[in-house]
DNA sequence: TTGAAAGCGCTAACAA
DNA sequence: TTGTTAGCGCTTTCAA
């Protein structure tokens, strides 16, 4: 069906390896011009076009690159994967965005069957969750790994990630001097390192700012019907008004403006609301300007990951000795309406 | 450095068609028990896998599809690639943020030099835009190809489309029962099919109701700081209030709620907006219900077009004969409060 | 300057 | 029940 070497060969009666040197050889020209011209003419008439599959197997180096996280990131996808063509690698994309280990083992055992050159993971569980095999092979050094904020430990790879830390700083520091009085985080109570970082991050800043604070945890995943149960959490945690409520996602901020506009809770003169993510939304947008009030954040800068973490991972395809350090990305703050304080004595809401 | 079937059959003395056999074959057991339980635990032991890329070759088929759309889609990519995944095969995805035909061609070319299987493709341009190569290697019998929302003539394959006429219908009823009497409809001028279409569908139905329409084209992509001339360009085109404007997308809708906003229009009172899209934003919930007011909109339901899309595909790859017909989805008409008129003798706004 | 040959890892037909 | 063989399409020595 196909057009192959041979048909190209046969068409300009020359072998199949002075058709392979003249078509697909980016340095020399060991081929007579003469029959160099016939060549390309022959494979350009009939169609030719090279089989990745067998160049792969053959020169063992599939030019695949894969990306497996555990939430759907659009902003993350596009940057990475244009910045991989660009360079000359396809990037394959899989988004788990149920927790759901089985599917995440399978899809990096799947990636690396393809004999993917490299691998950009934010793995969602720890360390013995894995499979031996898996680790393995992660460990065995072929398939070249970088870690997307996460990194698991015993697995030779760099880390690309987003600094919570100051990003926190600057957030809890904006609500104190906002004026309010008392912090809360909204997280879920899913065992997922990263989640608990933040939290510590933020009880820690509090300590230190002599700012009391509460945790709430949900405990399934907000579907759309979750707003009732989060507001009511929300408002018995809170102890002092003004309260700023710290939402551990996008998806959590946006679900406390519901429920807290549903129960005439004023934002945000009772409760200042802060999200962390603000992520593109349709291209243009970040989420915490679409909403009203617009939501203040940190806004973490997804196409700077991407771009920096590709550029890591060519590093390390490109040289097999050193690994490149880890980078942590600053995480910029936006204060926006969901803070702007402006009741300096607010009654706190009727529960 | 990885384990290969030789290193299997030489560590447990057997030939490496036997253990390609036992690991590999569905069907039958042409191998005695014994040395069967011998190559299973020697393939346990090892660590062995199978290299996609190898078996891809040798029989002839990758097991890959791939889905290339003209925007970022999440929800479509998310239910695609679990769909293909679920049924054996990998989906690689490649959005087109930015109108940009030569990647097209080069993702196309690219996908078939993966040697996939099948192809779900939403074409940017017309028929004569794509080179004559590209054009035959669809044609030829090989890989099967999906058109989502629209088709190529002239290339076998079929198609899975959301049909705007009757969204459409009932979107202009609704603003006309809600006493809106004028119409406007807001588009980008690139030239692409499928929205033209929208923008006849719209007239059409604004011609058989009495309902004056206007059309606003917008020259470029809609930026970040495309609002003002955006808001203007509507205010002028309006000539009755209260006024329903269509917006083509969501993210025009999105400009013009904040541009209108910031021209202190009164959305509904004065102007009635409808989005069409009304995408899943952070999986959970849709634009329309995030934005204040809430916006009145056509909800394409990319899940079951996605499903949809996957089992017609799986059927052209199993029987070669008849292509499926064509399917067209309906599109669901979701009324919210940016059209929930309820002034019934609104004045013009000060432009 | 060229072609023959080997082989990447695997499968399937064939022969033993 | 098994091993041998011949490739899939391509690249890269190696020998002519």
């Amino acid at each position: 069906m196909a057009v192959t070497l041979k048909d190209v060969a046969a068409d300009c009666g020359v072998s199949a390896s002075a058709v392979s040197q003249v078509l697909r050889s980016h340095h020399a020209c060991r081929v007579s011009p003469a029959a160099r011209e016939r060549i390309l003419a022959s494979a350009r008439r009939l169609g030719y076009r090279p089989n990745h599959i067998s160049t792969s197997l053959r020169r063992q180096r599939s030019g695949l690159l894969s990306l497996i996280l555990p939430w759907n990131n659009p902003e993350l996808m596009e940057v990475m994967e244009q910045e991989a063509y660009r360079l000359g690698y396809r990037l394959m994309t899989n988004f788990l965005t149920r927790p759901d280990l089985d599917r995440e083992i399978a899809l990096l055992n799947n990636s690396l069957d393809w004999q993917v050159e490299g691998l950009f993971w934010l793995p969602y569980a720890n360390l013995s969750a894995y499979p031996e095999l898996l680790l393995q092979r992660l460990r065995g050094n072929k398939a070249r790994l970088v870690f997307m904020q996460r990194r698991l430990p015993d697995v030779p790879g760099c880390l690309v990630g987003t600094d919570y830390r100051q990003g926190v700083r600057d957030a809890i520091a904006h609500v104190q001097h906002q004026g309010y009085r008392h912090v809360a985080f909204l997280g879920t109570s899913l065992k997922f390192e990263i989640k608990s970082q933040r939290q510590n991050y933020i009880q820690t800043e509090c300590r230190e700012r002599g700012l009391p604070c509460e945790t709430i945890l949900l405990d399934n995943l907000p579907g759309s019907d979750a707003s009732a149960s989060l507001v009511l959490s929300c408002l018995q945690a809170i102890k002092m008004f003004p309260c700023a409520i710290f939402c551990d996602n996008d998806s959590l901020a946006v679900h406390a403006v519901h429920a807290l506009q549903k129960m005439n809770v004023d934002i945000p003169g009772q409760v200042g609301l802060i999200a962390n993510g603000d992520q593109l939304v349709l291209g243009h947008f970040r989420l915490g300007d679409i909403t009203t009030p617009s939501l203040t954040a940190l806004s973490t800068d997804y196409t700077s990951q991407g771009r920096l973490a590709i550029s890591r991972m060519i590093q390390l395809l490109q040289d097999d000795t050193a690994a490149p350090p880890d980078v942590w990305l600053p995480l910029p703050f936006r204060p926006r309406a969901s803070t702007a304080l402006n009741h300096p004595n607010p009654t706190p809401p009727a529960v």
